[in-house]
RNA sequence: GCGGGCGUGAUGGAAUGGUAGACAUAUCAGACUUAAAAUCUGAAGGGGUUCGCCCCGUGUGGGUUCGAGUCCCACCGCCCGCACCA
């Protein structure tokens, strides 16, 4: 047999799967379903060592549980729908379509080698006019069901990619993907009802056990609920009252202003006849165009004149402030100022001079609030001065809700829950995405587009030439007559988020071709998705929209009521990492360098390069390994192994030469052990057969329960183990090939094609990857005997070799009579003896 | 500011409260070779040693326990998420 060569065996394996038509999922009633789903990809064009990752562990998922007899679904798309295309298209001309499914052939081509169990049947790009015309199906129905709306709304605007992005893609002020300063922009757009459900979809994290805590707790922080009381204050002039939010009633004894957004409609009403508040709230708007500058933004005012009646002392009267602070869409877009307990009301107050009153002291303590408002902890008693609830003796929380239970009872107020999530604005002023399927109509206003006329589909013929939305300028889609009156109409040019083409993906993968956007029995069959595996830069937006787009579905009508939540199980996987190699040149600006230009920390030239420490690999750092690289060298066996190996698969892994070179060497000695075993005399004696077989039952143990909970690292530490243990065994040809074998099984869900080709040599019957998964003999788990650590006072000072199954006075005697015990007890008498049986003694002198 | 996580050899990292450092990298030594590479074998936390062993050791300090990397408290450092949220 020739030396370890994976670009044949892989090829010849990669058909022999595709001829059996292994990955094709279909329903069974025999077998349990089990789906598992990566995230699908960005369509850029190549694959990097991330993807390797990411699918790789689904991968493992996905072959391990079709060996333990599940029926497994594994499929694969494109989320190819976004900005990129649009930017390749200004940047090199071309057009997006073109630019994009190119490169879904290019990455198709270059996944394919990796050997993964995906069932490519079900393929399909969320670009397709068949998925999105599915998608605008899914908003009219949404639509209908009034979890979609239009509004006129300040939104966050991108100035360079020129569109509107939603609150959660907007990071420190900057936009998720351009990086520049987001604007406010009031623009009218299509939401997403995801208020609606905060309580709902914040609730149910509960029940998401096999989540990671961390995301559970990220979408907890998002949602961020508080329990407050919305209080009625009445104006004083008579004309209505204003609503005013607050966490923190029991400080209305200390009430000294009100606090109006600059948008309120109180404010809006005051603009007309006062130039001052007019310039006031105009200052506020165009003062505040970015985040980051409103977030800066010095806290400040302007009397309205007006003032509102406390709602519980009559004779306090209370001024209304417009505040730069307040936001319009939180709350009521109005809140109580109280100085004393709380330092931005006081601040605001010292600033223009009101009044300063506390609702209570710490206790023992009457010190009147100068600088630093009294905040107490929500378990800290405090001393109410004559409070209305007549409350004593309690906590601050316990005060908030006795005081809420006081405004309610009174008819003064009504409690509430208040949630931070926004509803999501889904219009963008982008060519490349899903068309809104709406029309507009001067006589019968906004239309949805009838369901016969889906897809609404993307006109080719665009030009890029100029920054914007070409759909806007194109010259005759948008004309369309209204599907209501007939009458000549124009038609949206806004086209959707691409998070929206991600949030139900999953689900049509069940059923990729159906002329619905879902089938129930396809559907009821397969969801939920069992397995979930992406980065965890999706732990907020899109693992949030899509639990909303599940309940969404399941209202409309297109998800069974057993798929509320879309993923039961959710791994968040790390990056893949590398050094990053730099020179100066001549100005001291830094260099890169691709690790393949770097030997011995210097280039070709001699060069010595700074190496900075691991990062994810990007490309303006160079410090990227091309997948195809790796595996045309190596063999995509190796490029696997070494992905899983080394690190914990939640962690960053450090993409190293070194690394690399030791799985293929691995393999190349797992190849050589098949290879030797092949030539054995079939019937010469060994010995050590037990060792081996034991060894191997272990492994077997281990290794199954390293998959089963995502320690693929541990598990590969295991089978290096075995490896070397097999390596050097002396046992007979029918113990060694058994343990060939058995490791080929274990391998085979990480190395699928190295395994079917040692099964093959070694004459196993059918393919590996339909072979049932080993299972370790519980007998050959346990050994007759047992080596026991001996400690003296917690410490390890000798050990004992007894019987398994020895009774434990027996090891508590033979233990004091060993001979580092007798030493340390110098004939004395031990205070007390702990045997842990099958685990160790401990003896406490 | 609020919320959460993590600190283990030169490096990545193992370790249901039970022999800390598995496995891998890098390092060193040996075998094979004219030599190198490849391959194989072995060493290796720090310090001491009369070569029997002994002492110290999982960020720091305390605690619980027969026994703590693991549990509890405080502190230090790093990382992540959120933040004008009333």
């Amino acid at each position: 047999m020739p030396t370890y060569s994976p670009s044949d065996i892989e090829a010849r394996w990669q058909a022999a799967w595709d001829e059996a038509g292994l990955f094709r999922a279909t329903r069974t009633a025999d077998k349990p379903k089990y789906y598992v789903l990566e995230m699908f990809p960005y369509p850029s064009g190549r694959i990097h060592m991330g993807h390797v990752r990411n699918y790789t562990m689904g991968d493992v998922i996905a072959r391990y549980k079709m060996a333990t007899g599940h029926n497994v679904l594994h499929p694969m798309g494109w989320d190819a729908f976004g900005m990129p295309a649009e930017n390749a298209a200004m940047a090199i001309g071309g057009h997006p379509k073109t630019w994009t499914y190119d490169n879904i052939a290019d990455m198709r081509a270059q996944m394919k080698p990796l050997g993964l169990s995906i069932d490519w049947s079900r393929e399909f790009a969320t670009c397709d006019p068949e998925y999105y015309g599915q998608q605008q199906s899914l908003f009219l129905d949404f639509l209908e069901a009034g979890l979609v709306y239009r509004k006129n709304a300040q939104v966050n605007w991108d100035p360079v990619d020129m569109t509107v992005l939603a609150n959660e893609q907007v990071i420190d002020g900057k936009g998720w993907r351009s990086g520049a300063e987001v604007e406010r922009r009031e623009l009218t757009q299509w939401f997403f009802k995801i208020s609606d459900m905060a309580g709902e979809l914040k609730s149910a994290l509960d029940g998401l056990e096999n989540w990671p805590a961390k995301v559970r707790l990220m979408q907890d922080n998002w949602i961020g609920e508080s329990r407050g009381i919305e209080i009625t204050f009445h104006r004083t002039d008579g004309n209505g009252t204003i609503q005013c939010y607050s966490t923190r009633p029991d400080t209305m004894r200390g009430a000294s202003f009100i606090a109006i957004a600059p948008d309120h409609p109180v404010a809006k009403a005051l603009e007309a006849d006062r130039p001052e508040v007019a310039a006031f709230v105009d200052a506020c708007r165009r003062m505040d165009t970015t985040e980051a500058a409103m977030e800066k933004a010095e806290k400040k005012g302007i009397d309205t004149g007006l003032t509102v009646k406390h709602p519980v002392y009559d004779d306090i009267e209370l001024p209304v402030w417009i505040g730069n602070f307040v936001l319009m869409d939180y709350g009521t877009g109005a809140v109580f100022g109280c100085p004393a307990h709380d330092q931005r009301d006081l601040d605001f107050a010292r600033k223009y001079d009101l009044p300063v009153r506390n609702a209570f002291y710490m206790p023992g303590d009457m010190t009147d609030v100068a600088t630093e408002a009294l905040v107490p902890a929500k378990t800290e008693t405090v001393s109410f001065i004559d409070h209305f609830a007549d409350i004593t003796d309690v906590t601050s929380q316990e005060a908030i809700d006795a005081t809420i239970d006081w405004f309610e009872a009174r008819g003064l107020g009504v409690g509430q829950k208040q949630y931070r999530l926004r509803d999501w604005g889904l219009s963008r002023q982008r060519y490349w995405g899903c068309p809104i399927p709406v029309v507009h109509c001067d006589t019968c206003g906004v239309v949805p587009e009838k369901k016969e006329n889906l897809p609404v589909v993307l006109p080719d013929d665009v030009d890029f030439s100029t920054p914007g939305n070409p759909l806007d300028r194109h010259p005759s889609w948008r004309q369309v007559p209204c599907p209501k009156c007939g009458n000549g109409a124009r038609r949206e040019t806004d086209t959707m988020d691409t998070f929206v083409d991600s949030s139900w993906y999953y689900a049509r993968f069940t059923a990729p071709r159906a002329e619905t956007p879902t089938d129930l029995e396809e559907a009821g069959y397969w969801m939920n998705v069992d397995q979930y595996i992406g980065g965890i830069e999706h732990a907020i937006l899109h693992l949030l929209y899509s639990r909303f787009f599940a309940r969404a579905m399941q209202i409309t009508g297109h998800l069974p009521e057993t798929a509320i939540e879309p993923f039961d199980a959710l791994f968040t996987q790390g990056m893949v990492t590398h050094e990053i190699y730099q020179t100066r040149d001549a100005k001291g600006r830094p260099v890169y360098h691709l690790p393949e230009e770097v030997s011995d920390g210097k280039l070709a030239d001699g060069t010595e390069v700074e190496i900075i420490p691991s990062a994810k690999m990007s490309k303006s750092k160079k410090n990227v390994v091309d997948p195809l690289g790796i595996i045309a060298n190596y063999g995509a066996d190796t490029a696997r192994w070494f992905v899983l190996s080394d690190s914990p698969p939640e962690r960053d892994v450090e993409w190293t030469a070194s690394g690399a070179e030791a799985a293929y060497k691995h393999l190349s000695r797992v190849w050589t052990i098949c290879d030797r075993i092949g030539a054995m005399d079939k019937d010469a004696p060994g010995s050590g057969d037990e060792d081996l077989l034991r060894a191997m039952h272990k492994t077997i143990h281990d290794v199954t329960m390293g998959v089963e909970s995502f320690g693929f690292n541990a598990a590969i530490a295991k089978l290096y183990g075995f490896t070397a243990t097999l390596q050097k065994s002396r046992a007979g040809y029918g113990a060694q090939r058994e343990a060939v074998m058995t490791l080929a099984q274990l391998m085979a869900p990480m190395t699928p094609h190295l395994s079917e080709d040692i099964w093959a040599h070694q004459g196993g019957k059918g393919l590996i990857a339909t072979a049932p998964w080993p299972v370790a003999d519980d007998a050959m788990l346990i050994s007759d005997t047992v080596t026991l650590p001996i400690q003296i006072n917690g410490k390890r000072r000798g050990e004992i070799t007894v019987p398994a199954d020895m009774d434990k006075t027996e090891v508590e005697a033979l233990s004091l009579a060993s001979e580092p015990v007798q030493k340390a007890l110098a004939g004395g008498v031990p205070k007390k003896v702990i045997v842990v049986p099958g685990r160790i003694v401990n003896v406490v002198v």
